[in-house]
DNA sequence: GCCGTTTTCGGCCCGACTGTTTTCAGTCG
């Protein structure tokens, strides 16, 4: 643990989320260990740094965040650790704390394997699995079994890539402060996370300097850094507190084109690129950062038919938001005066329906009173609000709400939240139901999958775009960084079959809003352009398609 | 642990799914 006073909002959270699940395992009262929870939550979630809000002693406006986590942040921020961490870490092995983000092991499990069978880290759990051990424990079968070895190999693969969300951020704030550097002429992020991956292991940044070795001194310093592995005369690799690393490649000013140049595509551009020796470099310049990836990008510039992608500014309106009616954090009004701030025509409203108990979602009643409240706040706020619904598919493809209520609507958006385990050909026939009824203007996150957590769910992606094209239907890249659903691959599908689509951040507060450029670095990278995205029209032609 | 004009206690998102259980516990969203 870091002792220094510049405690990510991260590394706050992890103290609260190893103490979440010590209580946890330890069985202790359910509401309490929530409480820690939703402190992590609200920590990775905050716009601005835990520091910089504890020091102007604004911690109490925080919700849910009261006098006793107050006092542990504030410990935390200071010392690294809280004296509730340090009485109890001891208690339970880190390893069968770890085992608790294992799907489909929960706290009573953990416990009984790590009392029962003595099973104190993840290698060991999958060694009792594989023998045969783990089905001595009582309620456990062969099934669970298998289960627990799939989501193991699943965690494997998941862990140690960091979602661009996470990874952006922090390669803002180093490149800002190696632009402050005064021997540092440019600086520049590069590699995955300014091609827009939507999950990197590492971040590369570039930086042009006249003393090399002083901008690779400064780097290492860094408030941000933890420990440096390795360092040469022209690049270092250091480890970021919370455990990300990043590597700084410096160049003098006359040269740092080519460093740029090389350090920009993935490998398999750079391959492409030297391969082809009659492509120019200024050629390549044109080349968009996020399309270096050797995906027809080359052909396309000699050719000169590279794409106009779509920029954040094309963008007119978000049409997918929560507000406190189901399971956002604000008012309509709050979230019709953020969309206007971010200089958008339009927005909608659209809370989640009836089904969606845990979400609080709106039964018919609820939402057509909500119908009227927009009706009656609109006129006083400047921007267009579309009134809708984000509507749960349920497992045969019916929807959540009846026709005649959909038809109230301005916007109709369907989203399947549960019974996505069918297999492909029930799961597939199911989105197309809902892509079929005239009422549903848009599939929101179409695969479902949450990155590094939940596999996207099977089903016939061609034939979902087949369905969308021929009702003008429109699909989702959904923002939220743990979607980004459609994928770039899909989207870039779907855009080349000439499908709407349509980037909404599914915006659940004021700051999710601000999560619009993870869509528009997908739909970058999926080679879309502002005719692709349909939330780029004017708001009559938009309005036009939703009451077509 | 948090929250609140039904404030200083008693609630706190609640139903579906899965596998294993013989009537339900654990996990998830």
């Amino acid at each position: 643990m870091s002792e220094s006073g510049t405690l990510t909002n991260g590394e706050v959270a992890r103290v609260f989320e190893r103490i979440a699940g010590i209580m946890e395992i330890q069985g202790e009262n359910a509401f309490k260990i929530r409480a820690y929870r939703n402190a992590v939550e609200t920590l990775n979630t905050l716009p601005e740094p835990i520091a910089q809000v504890a020091a102007a002693g604004r911690l109490d406006d925080i919700p849910g965040f009261g006098e006793a986590i107050q006092a542990k942040v504030k410990d935390i921020l200071a010392t690294g650790t809280t004296a509730l961490y340090e009485r109890i870490k001891d208690k339970v092995p880190d390893g069968v704390v770890e085992m608790l983000s294992i799907p489909g092991l929960g706290a009573k499990t953990v416990r009984q394997v790590w009392e029962g069978l003595k099973i104190e880290s993840i290698a060991a759990l999958e060694i009792a699995a594989q023998s045969g051990k783990l089905t001595e424990l009582p309620g456990m079968g062969e099934k669970t079994v298998q289960k627990i070895l799939q989501s193991i190999e699943r965690y494997r693969r998941y862990s140690g890539r960091i979602r661009i969300g996470d990874a952006l951020p922090l390669a803002e704030s180093l490149i800002s402060a190696i632009q402050n550097f005064p021997v540092v002429s440019e600086a520049h992020i590069v590699g995955s996370v300014a091609r827009g991956r939507e999950t990197v292991a590492n971040i590369n940044l570039a930086a042009a300097a006249t003393s090399p070795a002083e901008a690779l001194q400064g780097f290492t310093q860094l408030p941000q850094v933890s420990s440096i592995v390795s360092q040469d005369e022209r690049s270092a690799r250091v480890v970021l507190h919370g455990g990300m690393e990043a590597d700084l490649f410096v160049a003098a000013p006359d040269e740092f084109a080519e460093l740029l140049d090389e350090r920009i595509g993935s490998a398999a551009y750079n391959e492409a690129r030297r391969a082809q020796t009659e492509v120019s470099a200024d050629l390549l310049k044109q080349v968009p950062m996020e399309i270096r990836e050797n995906g027809g990008e080359i052909e396309a510039a000699l050719a000169g038919t590279l794409p106009t992608l779509v920029t954040l500014a094309d963008i007119r309106g978000d049409v997918h938001a929560h507000t406190t009616a189901s399971d956002g954090k604000v008012t309509i009004q709050q979230m019709a005066v953020a969309a206007k701030a971010h200089g958008y025509e339009y927005m909608a409203i659209t809370d989640h329906s009836q089904s969606l108990y845990i979400a609080n979602g709106l039964t018919p009643d609820r939402l057509r009173a909500q119908i009227a409240e927009i009706r009656a706040l609109e006129d006083s706020l400047g921007i267009r609000i579309f009134t809708g619904s984000e509507v749960d598919i349920k497992a045969d493809g019916a929807m959540d709400f009846d026709d005649d209520l959909l038809q109230e609507l301005d916007i109709v958006i369907a989203s399947a939240h549960m019974h996505n385990n069918q297999d492909k050909d029930a799961q597939t026939k199911r989105i197309i139901k809902a892509i079929e009824n005239p009422n549903v203007d848009l599939i929101a996150h179409p695969s479902g999958r949450i990155i590094n957590r939940r596999d996207p769910f099977d089903f016939d992606f061609d034939a979902v775009v087949a369905a969308a094209l021929r009702t003008d239907t429109a699909l989702e890249i959904n923002a939220a960084p743990e979607r980004l659903d459609m994928s770039d691959v899909h989207a870039r599908q779907a855009g080349a079959a000439g499908v709407k689509i349509l980037i909404n951040t599914d915006a659940h507060s004021i700051e999710n809003y601000d999560l619009m450029r993870y869509g528009v670095l997908v739909a970058r990278r999926a080679w879309l352009t502002p005719h692709n995205v349909f939330n780029t029209r004017p708001l009559a032609e938009f309005e036009a398609w939703l009451h077509r």
